[in-house]
RNA sequence: GUGGCCGUAGCUCAGUCCGGUUAGAGCGCCGCGUUGUGGUCGCGGAGGUCGCGGGUUCGAUCCCCGUCGGUCACCCCA
Protein backbone atom coordinates (compact mmCIF):
# COMPACT_ATOMS: atom_id res chain seq x y z
CA UNK A 1 0.00 0.00 0.00
CA UNK A 2 0.93 3.42 -1.18
CA UNK A 3 1.40 5.67 2.01
CA UNK A 4 1.79 9.68 1.53
CA UNK A 5 4.73 10.98 3.62
CA UNK A 6 4.45 12.58 6.91
CA UNK A 7 5.81 16.18 6.89
CA UNK A 8 9.06 16.58 8.42
CA UNK A 9 8.79 17.12 12.13
CA UNK A 10 8.48 20.74 13.09
CA UNK A 11 8.48 22.14 9.56
CA UNK A 12 4.77 23.09 9.63
CA UNK A 13 2.16 23.73 6.50
CA UNK A 14 0.67 26.76 5.90
CA UNK A 15 -2.85 26.48 3.98
CA UNK A 16 -5.83 28.39 3.32
CA UNK A 17 -7.36 29.90 5.31
CA UNK A 18 -4.66 29.87 8.21
CA UNK A 19 -1.82 31.27 5.59
CA UNK A 20 -3.57 34.51 4.89
CA UNK A 21 -3.23 35.16 8.65
CA UNK A 22 0.77 34.34 7.61
CA UNK A 23 0.52 36.73 4.96
CA UNK A 24 -1.63 39.58 6.76
CA UNK A 25 1.49 39.66 9.47
CA UNK A 26 4.30 38.97 7.25
CA UNK A 27 2.84 42.07 5.49
CA UNK A 28 2.30 44.37 8.27
CA UNK A 29 6.31 43.88 9.79
CA UNK A 30 7.26 44.14 5.58
CA UNK A 31 5.16 47.58 5.44
CA UNK A 32 5.86 48.71 8.96
CA UNK A 33 9.91 48.12 7.63
CA UNK A 34 8.93 49.80 4.73
CA UNK A 35 7.50 52.96 6.12
CA UNK A 36 11.04 53.15 8.43
CA UNK A 37 12.91 53.34 5.13
CA UNK A 38 14.23 49.75 5.61
CA UNK A 39 14.55 47.88 1.74
CA UNK A 40 14.46 44.49 1.19
CA UNK A 41 17.33 42.37 0.68
CA UNK A 42 17.17 38.65 -0.14
CA UNK A 43 20.41 36.10 1.17
CA UNK A 44 20.42 32.43 0.82
CA UNK A 45 18.87 30.10 2.88
CA UNK A 46 22.37 28.71 3.48
CA UNK A 47 25.91 30.07 4.64
CA UNK A 48 29.40 28.34 5.42
CA UNK A 49 28.61 27.08 8.63
CA UNK A 50 32.18 29.05 10.17
CA UNK A 51 29.71 32.13 9.13
CA UNK A 52 26.89 31.22 12.23
CA UNK A 53 29.67 29.59 14.21
CA UNK A 54 31.66 32.59 14.25
CA UNK A 55 29.04 35.30 14.36
CA UNK A 56 26.26 33.43 16.50
CA UNK A 57 28.75 32.09 19.11
CA UNK A 58 30.48 28.59 19.54
CA UNK A 59 29.33 28.14 23.18
CA UNK A 60 25.88 29.16 22.20
CA UNK A 61 22.84 26.22 22.30
CA UNK A 62 22.19 27.41 18.66
CA UNK A 63 25.92 26.61 17.14
CA UNK A 64 26.31 23.61 19.24
CA UNK A 65 23.37 21.70 19.10
CA UNK A 66 20.60 23.23 16.83
CA UNK A 67 22.66 23.64 13.84
CA UNK A 68 21.35 21.92 10.44
CA UNK A 69 25.07 21.17 9.08
CA UNK A 70 26.03 19.35 5.96
CA UNK A 71 28.42 18.78 3.42
CA UNK A 72 27.56 19.66 0.02
CA UNK A 73 28.93 17.42 -2.85
CA UNK A 74 32.19 19.74 -3.21
CA UNK A 75 32.72 19.07 0.07
CA UNK A 76 31.77 22.59 1.47
CA UNK A 77 30.13 22.53 5.36
CA UNK A 78 27.27 24.23 4.72
CA UNK A 79 24.77 24.68 7.09
CA UNK A 80 20.57 26.20 6.80
CA UNK A 81 20.30 29.71 8.78
CA UNK A 82 19.23 29.78 11.91
CA UNK A 83 18.94 33.58 11.81
CA UNK A 84 19.06 36.25 9.35
CA UNK A 85 21.14 38.80 10.98
CA UNK A 86 24.55 37.04 10.17
CA UNK A 87 23.44 35.95 6.37
CA UNK A 88 22.66 39.54 6.24
CA UNK A 89 26.02 41.15 7.89
CA UNK A 90 28.11 38.75 5.70
CA UNK A 91 26.21 40.26 2.41
CA UNK A 92 26.83 43.47 3.12
CA UNK A 93 30.56 42.88 4.17
CA UNK A 94 31.15 40.72 0.72
CA UNK A 95 29.70 43.83 -1.15
CA UNK A 96 31.89 46.54 0.80
CA UNK A 97 28.93 48.35 2.02
CA UNK A 98 30.78 49.78 4.92
CA UNK A 99 32.71 51.61 2.13
CA UNK A 100 30.40 52.34 -0.64
CA UNK A 101 27.48 53.38 0.86
CA UNK A 102 25.92 56.27 2.83
CA UNK A 103 25.50 55.25 6.25
CA UNK A 104 23.18 53.59 8.07
CA UNK A 105 22.40 51.25 5.44
CA UNK A 106 18.90 49.96 6.25
CA UNK A 107 17.95 46.74 5.21
CA UNK A 108 14.70 44.41 5.62
CA UNK A 109 14.13 40.64 5.38
CA UNK A 110 11.18 37.67 5.08
CA UNK A 111 11.79 34.08 5.14
CA UNK A 112 12.52 30.76 7.24
CA UNK A 113 15.01 30.24 9.36
CA UNK A 114 16.06 26.38 10.63
CA UNK A 115 16.89 25.50 14.11
CA UNK A 116 17.33 21.92 15.32
CA UNK A 117 15.05 21.32 18.17
CA UNK A 118 12.21 19.42 20.07
CA UNK A 119 8.99 20.74 18.74
CA UNK A 120 6.59 22.56 20.97
CA UNK A 121 4.04 25.48 21.13
CA UNK A 122 5.28 28.31 19.12
CA UNK A 123 8.34 26.70 18.50
CA UNK A 124 9.47 25.01 15.34
CA UNK A 125 12.14 23.77 13.46
CA UNK A 126 11.25 25.43 10.36
CA UNK A 127 9.82 28.86 11.37
CA UNK A 128 9.85 32.28 9.45
CA UNK A 129 10.78 35.70 11.08
CA UNK A 130 11.11 39.43 9.33
CA UNK A 131 14.49 41.14 10.12
CA UNK A 132 15.08 44.49 10.03
CA UNK A 133 19.21 45.53 10.55
CA UNK A 134 20.69 49.56 10.35
CA UNK A 135 24.29 48.87 9.54
CA UNK A 136 26.97 51.84 9.91
CA UNK A 137 25.93 53.87 12.82
CA UNK A 138 25.88 53.81 16.52
CA UNK A 139 23.66 56.15 17.02
CA UNK A 140 21.22 55.73 20.71
CA UNK A 141 18.41 57.03 18.15
CA UNK A 142 19.17 54.50 15.84
CA UNK A 143 18.48 52.01 18.93
CA UNK A 144 15.51 53.58 19.82
CA UNK A 145 14.16 53.81 16.31
CA UNK A 146 14.96 49.89 16.00
CA UNK A 147 13.02 49.35 18.96
CA UNK A 148 9.77 51.64 18.31
CA UNK A 149 9.56 50.05 14.59
CA UNK A 150 9.20 46.53 16.28
CA UNK A 151 6.54 48.05 18.47
CA UNK A 152 4.52 49.66 15.60
CA UNK A 153 5.00 46.50 13.39
CA UNK A 154 3.49 44.04 15.79
CA UNK A 155 0.80 46.65 16.62
CA UNK A 156 0.31 46.94 13.36
CA UNK A 157 0.12 43.34 12.72
CA UNK A 158 -2.83 43.49 15.03
CA UNK A 159 -1.56 42.96 18.78
CA UNK A 160 -3.25 45.20 21.43
CA UNK A 161 -0.71 46.98 23.30
CA UNK A 162 -2.34 45.05 26.65
CA UNK A 163 -1.14 41.90 25.32
CA UNK A 164 2.55 43.01 24.78
CA UNK A 165 5.91 43.33 26.91
CA UNK A 166 8.74 44.90 25.88
CA UNK A 167 11.91 44.04 27.53
CA UNK A 168 15.11 46.43 27.74
CA UNK A 169 18.71 45.78 28.60
CA UNK A 170 22.30 46.63 28.06
CA UNK A 171 25.08 44.66 27.33
CA UNK A 172 27.75 46.74 27.19
CA UNK A 173 30.57 46.93 25.08
CA UNK A 174 33.06 43.34 24.29
CA UNK A 175 35.48 45.05 26.42
CA UNK A 176 33.56 45.07 29.37
CA UNK A 177 33.12 41.70 29.26
CA UNK A 178 36.19 40.19 30.89
CA UNK A 179 36.60 42.15 33.36
CA UNK A 180 32.58 41.45 34.42
CA UNK A 181 32.90 37.56 33.73
CA UNK A 182 35.81 37.95 36.45
CA UNK A 183 33.02 39.47 38.84
CA UNK A 184 30.62 36.95 38.10
CA UNK A 185 32.43 34.18 38.30
CA UNK A 186 33.73 35.38 41.55
CA UNK A 187 30.23 35.43 43.01
CA UNK A 188 29.25 32.44 41.35
CA UNK A 189 32.34 30.75 43.26
CA UNK A 190 30.93 31.25 46.17
CA UNK A 191 27.93 29.11 45.66
CA UNK A 192 28.47 25.72 46.75
CA UNK A 193 25.72 23.97 44.79
CA UNK A 194 26.26 24.97 41.00
CA UNK A 195 23.91 23.25 38.50
CA UNK A 196 26.24 21.34 36.12
CA UNK A 197 25.35 23.16 32.89
CA UNK A 198 25.73 26.44 34.53
CA UNK A 199 29.73 25.34 36.00
CA UNK A 200 30.08 23.88 32.00
CA UNK A 201 29.24 27.50 30.94
CA UNK A 202 31.44 29.50 33.96
CA UNK A 203 34.08 28.74 31.30
CA UNK A 204 32.96 29.31 27.59
CA UNK A 205 30.26 31.97 28.69
CA UNK A 206 29.46 33.04 32.34
CA UNK A 207 26.81 35.25 31.30
CA UNK A 208 24.37 32.54 30.90
CA UNK A 209 24.02 31.53 33.92
CA UNK A 210 20.75 34.22 33.95
CA UNK A 211 19.77 32.16 31.35
CA UNK A 212 19.07 28.91 33.67
CA UNK A 213 15.46 28.36 35.03
CA UNK A 214 16.81 25.56 37.75
CA UNK A 215 14.44 27.06 40.57
CA UNK A 216 18.22 27.60 42.32
CA UNK A 217 19.39 29.51 39.88
CA UNK A 218 16.47 32.01 40.10
CA UNK A 219 17.29 32.45 43.95
CA UNK A 220 21.16 32.17 43.21
CA UNK A 221 21.19 35.02 40.51
CA UNK A 222 19.12 37.26 41.92
CA UNK A 223 21.96 38.25 44.04
CA UNK A 224 24.48 37.87 41.29
CA UNK A 225 26.18 41.31 40.85
CA UNK A 226 24.58 42.86 37.26
CA UNK A 227 26.79 43.21 33.85
CA UNK A 228 24.99 46.41 33.63
CA UNK A 229 26.57 48.42 36.59
CA UNK A 230 29.87 47.03 35.02
CA UNK A 231 29.90 48.77 31.52
CA UNK A 232 31.56 52.08 30.55
CA UNK A 233 30.65 54.85 30.86
CA UNK A 234 29.99 55.33 27.31
CA UNK A 235 27.62 52.53 27.39
CA UNK A 236 25.99 53.62 30.12
CA UNK A 237 25.48 57.31 28.56
CA UNK A 238 24.09 55.23 25.29
CA UNK A 239 21.40 53.24 27.06
CA UNK A 240 20.31 56.32 28.88
CA UNK A 241 20.18 57.98 26.09
CA UNK A 242 17.58 55.09 24.43
CA UNK A 243 15.73 55.14 27.41
CA UNK A 244 15.33 58.65 27.63
CA UNK A 245 13.87 58.28 24.10
CA UNK A 246 11.64 55.28 24.20
CA UNK A 247 10.36 56.77 27.34
CA UNK A 248 9.12 59.66 25.45
CA UNK A 249 7.12 58.18 22.99
CA UNK A 250 5.57 56.51 25.78
CA UNK A 251 6.77 52.97 25.23
CA UNK A 252 6.00 50.77 28.38
CA UNK A 253 9.52 49.66 28.89
CA UNK A 254 10.67 47.02 31.86
CA UNK A 255 13.82 47.37 32.41
CA UNK A 256 15.50 43.53 32.59
CA UNK A 257 19.17 43.67 34.04
CA UNK A 258 18.51 39.79 33.50
CA UNK A 259 17.78 40.07 29.79
CA UNK A 260 21.02 38.05 28.21
CA UNK A 261 20.20 36.72 24.78
CA UNK A 262 21.83 33.58 23.64
CA UNK A 263 23.54 34.87 20.93
CA UNK A 264 27.10 35.95 21.51
CA UNK A 265 27.15 38.95 19.29
CA UNK A 266 24.73 40.89 21.36
CA UNK A 267 26.74 44.50 22.52
CA UNK A 268 24.76 47.53 24.57
CA UNK A 269 21.19 47.53 23.46
CA UNK A 270 19.60 44.43 23.77
CA UNK A 271 15.31 43.85 24.02
CA UNK A 272 12.88 41.08 23.58
CA UNK A 273 8.67 41.88 23.04
CA UNK A 274 6.73 38.96 24.49
CA UNK A 275 3.15 38.72 23.97
CA UNK A 276 0.39 36.95 26.09
CA UNK A 277 -1.49 33.93 25.53
CA UNK A 278 1.40 32.01 24.01
CA UNK A 279 2.20 29.21 26.15
CA UNK A 280 6.23 28.63 27.14
CA UNK A 281 7.17 30.49 24.54
CA UNK A 282 5.89 33.81 24.50
CA UNK A 283 8.66 35.96 22.65
CA UNK A 284 7.63 37.16 19.54
CA UNK A 285 10.28 38.69 18.73
CA UNK A 286 13.63 40.14 20.02
CA UNK A 287 16.94 42.13 18.76
CA UNK A 288 19.74 44.13 19.68
CA UNK A 289 22.77 46.09 18.83
CA UNK A 290 25.80 43.81 17.62
CA UNK A 291 28.42 46.45 17.12
CA UNK A 292 31.33 43.56 17.01
CA UNK A 293 29.83 41.32 14.51
CA UNK A 294 31.60 42.38 11.05
CA UNK A 295 35.00 42.52 12.95
CA UNK A 296 34.03 38.60 14.45
CA UNK A 297 33.45 38.11 10.75
CA UNK A 298 36.53 38.92 9.70
CA UNK A 299 36.43 43.12 8.31
CA UNK A 300 39.30 44.69 9.45
CA UNK A 301 36.93 47.51 11.40
CA UNK A 302 34.72 48.34 13.57
CA UNK A 303 30.89 48.57 11.93
CA UNK A 304 28.40 48.99 14.01
CA UNK A 305 24.80 47.28 13.38
CA UNK A 306 21.33 47.03 15.23
CA UNK A 307 18.38 45.09 14.44
CA UNK A 308 15.53 42.78 15.24
CA UNK A 309 13.67 39.34 14.60
CA UNK A 310 9.96 39.27 14.47
CA UNK A 311 8.62 35.63 14.90
CA UNK A 312 5.44 35.62 12.26
CA UNK A 313 4.51 31.95 12.90
CA UNK A 314 4.82 33.25 16.83
CA UNK A 315 2.78 36.17 16.15
CA UNK A 316 -0.42 34.55 14.35
CA UNK A 317 -0.07 32.11 17.43
CA UNK A 318 -0.62 35.37 19.75
CA UNK A 319 -3.30 36.69 17.25
CA UNK A 320 -5.22 33.31 17.10
CA UNK A 321 -4.91 33.03 21.23
CA UNK A 322 -6.20 36.85 21.74
CA UNK A 323 -8.89 36.30 19.07
CA UNK A 324 -7.91 39.25 17.01
CA UNK A 325 -7.34 37.78 13.57
CA UNK A 326 -8.27 39.80 10.57
CA UNK A 327 -11.33 37.80 8.91
CA UNK A 328 -9.83 36.40 5.53
CA UNK A 329 -10.88 38.26 2.14
CA UNK A 330 -12.92 36.27 -0.25
CA UNK A 331 -11.57 34.02 -2.53
CA UNK A 332 -13.23 35.87 -5.93
CA UNK A 333 -15.26 38.81 -6.24
CA UNK A 334 -17.33 36.91 -9.33
CA UNK A 335 -17.93 33.17 -9.99
CA UNK A 336 -19.06 32.42 -13.25
CA UNK A 337 -21.69 29.18 -13.16
CA UNK A 338 -21.37 27.89 -16.49
CA UNK A 339 -24.93 26.25 -17.60
CA UNK A 340 -23.61 23.58 -20.03
CA UNK A 341 -20.23 21.74 -20.73
CA UNK A 342 -19.87 22.46 -23.82
CA UNK A 343 -20.01 26.37 -22.99
CA UNK A 344 -16.64 26.42 -21.19
CA UNK A 345 -14.39 27.59 -23.62
CA UNK A 346 -16.99 30.60 -23.94
CA UNK A 347 -16.37 30.95 -19.85
CA UNK A 348 -13.33 30.81 -19.77
CA UNK A 349 -12.80 33.26 -22.13
CA UNK A 350 -14.90 35.68 -19.99
CA UNK A 351 -13.07 34.87 -17.06
CA UNK A 352 -10.05 35.87 -18.35
CA UNK A 353 -11.32 39.31 -19.25
CA UNK A 354 -12.72 39.60 -16.59
CA UNK A 355 -9.47 38.76 -14.63
CA UNK A 356 -7.89 41.44 -17.46
CA UNK A 357 -9.59 43.87 -15.93
CA UNK A 358 -8.85 43.35 -12.08
CA UNK A 359 -11.90 41.40 -10.88
CA UNK A 360 -10.81 38.55 -9.14
CA UNK A 361 -12.78 35.54 -10.92
CA UNK A 362 -14.05 31.77 -10.61
CA UNK A 363 -15.38 29.49 -12.50
CA UNK A 364 -17.00 26.16 -12.43
CA UNK A 365 -15.01 22.60 -12.98
CA UNK A 366 -16.20 19.10 -13.62
CA UNK A 367 -19.32 19.62 -15.30
CA UNK A 368 -21.20 20.12 -12.39
CA UNK A 369 -24.55 21.39 -11.81
CA UNK A 370 -25.55 24.52 -11.70
CA UNK A 371 -26.66 24.01 -7.81
CA UNK A 372 -23.53 22.79 -6.87
CA UNK A 373 -21.59 26.18 -9.22
CA UNK A 374 -23.76 28.15 -6.87
CA UNK A 375 -22.53 26.51 -3.59
CA UNK A 376 -18.79 26.88 -4.87
CA UNK A 377 -19.35 30.45 -5.33
CA UNK A 378 -21.11 31.16 -2.37
CA UNK A 379 -18.32 29.24 -0.36
CA UNK A 380 -15.84 31.31 -2.12
CA UNK A 381 -17.06 34.65 -1.20
CA UNK A 382 -17.93 36.09 -4.32
CA UNK A 383 -20.37 39.21 -4.29
CA UNK A 384 -21.92 38.48 -7.94
CA UNK A 385 -22.13 35.20 -9.65
CA UNK A 386 -22.04 35.24 -13.72
CA UNK A 387 -24.52 32.44 -15.46
CA UNK A 388 -23.41 31.41 -18.70
CA UNK A 389 -25.79 28.48 -20.46
CA UNK A 390 -27.66 28.36 -23.81
CA UNK A 391 -29.71 30.94 -23.45
CA UNK A 392 -27.93 33.86 -22.50
CA UNK A 393 -25.11 32.76 -25.57
CA UNK A 394 -28.14 32.94 -28.10
CA UNK A 395 -29.19 35.94 -26.92
CA UNK A 396 -25.95 37.62 -26.28
CA UNK A 397 -25.91 38.32 -22.58
CA UNK A 398 -25.44 37.17 -19.35
CA UNK A 399 -27.91 36.62 -15.84
CA UNK A 400 -25.76 38.25 -12.81
CA UNK A 401 -26.86 37.47 -9.67
CA UNK A 402 -26.21 39.64 -6.79
CA UNK A 403 -25.82 36.72 -3.98
CA UNK A 404 -26.43 39.13 -0.85
CA UNK A 405 -29.37 40.40 -1.80
CA UNK A 406 -30.18 37.51 -4.63
CA UNK A 407 -31.38 40.24 -6.88
CA UNK A 408 -30.87 39.24 -10.49
CA UNK A 409 -30.63 40.66 -14.07
CA UNK A 410 -29.27 40.77 -17.54
CA UNK A 411 -26.53 42.39 -19.34
CA UNK A 412 -25.03 42.31 -22.40
CA UNK A 413 -22.03 40.25 -22.91
CA UNK A 414 -20.44 43.58 -24.52
CA UNK A 415 -20.67 45.11 -20.97
CA UNK A 416 -20.02 42.16 -19.43
CA UNK A 417 -16.07 43.73 -17.96
CA UNK A 418 -17.82 47.20 -17.07
CA UNK A 419 -20.56 45.81 -15.18
CA UNK A 420 -18.74 43.79 -12.94
CA UNK A 421 -15.87 46.01 -12.32
CA UNK A 422 -15.95 47.70 -8.85
CA UNK A 423 -18.59 46.43 -5.89
C1' G B 1 18.73 15.21 24.49
C1' U B 2 14.99 14.32 29.01
C1' G B 3 9.94 13.89 30.91
C1' G B 4 4.18 14.01 31.08
C1' C B 5 -0.13 13.26 28.02
C1' C B 6 -2.29 11.44 23.42
C1' G B 7 -2.79 8.35 18.59
C1' U B 8 -10.59 5.70 16.37
C1' A B 9 -13.93 8.85 9.46
C1' G B 10 -11.25 14.89 5.92
C1' C B 11 -11.74 17.72 11.06
C1' U B 12 -13.18 17.65 16.53
C1' C B 13 -14.11 13.66 19.50
C1' A B 14 -17.23 9.37 22.05
C1' G B 15 -16.54 4.04 22.77
C1' U B 16 -11.51 1.12 25.77
C1' C B 17 -11.86 1.20 33.00
C1' C B 18 -15.55 -4.43 33.54
C1' G B 19 -12.05 -7.79 25.76
C1' G B 20 -17.37 -10.54 22.41
C1' U B 21 -21.58 -10.70 16.50
C1' U B 22 -22.62 -4.96 11.12
C1' A B 23 -17.18 0.77 15.53
C1' G B 24 -20.64 5.80 16.49
C1' A B 25 -21.76 11.39 16.80
C1' G B 26 -21.24 16.47 15.29
C1' C B 27 -19.09 19.34 11.54
C1' G B 28 -17.38 18.93 6.55
C1' C B 29 -17.97 16.48 1.67
C1' C B 30 -21.24 14.37 -2.51
C1' G B 31 -26.28 13.71 -4.37
C1' C B 32 -31.72 14.45 -4.25
C1' G B 33 -35.96 17.71 -2.84
C1' U B 34 -35.95 22.81 -9.01
C1' U B 35 -37.26 21.30 -15.31
C1' G B 36 -30.39 26.15 -15.16
C1' U B 37 -29.92 29.28 -8.89
C1' G B 38 -26.26 29.59 -3.12
C1' G B 39 -26.64 30.70 2.08
C1' U B 40 -31.83 27.89 5.85
C1' C B 41 -34.45 23.20 6.08
C1' G B 42 -35.53 17.87 4.94
C1' C B 43 -33.92 13.09 2.92
C1' G B 44 -30.13 9.90 1.22
C1' G B 45 -24.93 8.58 0.42
C1' A B 46 -19.65 8.08 0.31
C1' G B 47 -15.73 7.82 3.75
C1' G B 48 -12.40 3.90 8.98
C1' U B 49 -5.82 -1.44 7.83
C1' C B 50 -9.41 1.79 15.37
C1' G B 51 -0.76 4.64 13.98
C1' C B 52 2.51 0.18 13.11
C1' G B 53 4.70 -4.62 14.88
C1' G B 54 4.62 -8.46 18.30
C1' G B 55 2.38 -10.93 22.67
C1' U B 56 -1.84 -12.86 25.89
C1' U B 57 -6.72 -14.99 24.54
C1' C B 58 -11.52 -19.19 21.60
C1' G B 59 -11.77 -13.89 20.34
C1' A B 60 -8.16 -7.48 20.92
C1' U B 61 -9.92 -0.62 18.91
C1' C B 62 -10.06 -2.30 24.21
C1' C B 63 -5.09 -5.91 28.16
C1' C B 64 0.77 -6.29 27.92
C1' C B 65 5.56 -5.08 25.42
C1' G B 66 8.01 -2.56 21.66
C1' U B 67 8.12 1.04 17.91
C1' C B 68 6.74 5.31 15.10
C1' G B 69 4.09 9.80 15.17
C1' G B 70 1.71 13.99 17.57
C1' U B 71 1.45 17.33 21.62
C1' C B 72 2.94 20.03 25.96
C1' A B 73 6.98 21.12 29.14
C1' C B 74 12.39 21.35 30.40
C1' C B 75 16.91 23.46 27.84
C1' C B 76 16.97 27.62 24.58
C1' C B 77 15.06 30.96 21.24
C1' A B 78 11.54 33.98 16.83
Amino acid sequence: MPSTPDPVKGAPDWLPPDSAAFDAVEGAFLETARLGGYERVRTPVFEHTEVFARAVGESTDVVQKEMYTFADKGGRSLTLRPEATAGIVRAALSAGVPRSGSLPVKYAYAGDCFRYERPQAGRQRSFSQVDIEALGSDDPVLDAEVVLLGWEALRRAGLPAQALTLRLNTLGDPEDRPAYHQVLNAYLDTVDDLPPDVQARQRTNPLRAFDSKAPRMSEVMADAPLLADHVSESAKAHHARVVELLEAEGLPLTHDPRLVRGLDYYTRTTFEYQAAGLGAQNAVGGGGRYDGLAQVLGWGERFPGIGWALGVDRTVLALTGSGTLPPPRPRVAVFVVVAAPELAGEALSLVSALRGAGVATDLGFDGRSVKAQFKVADRAGAARVVILGPDEVARGVLTVKDLATGEQREIARTDATRELVGP
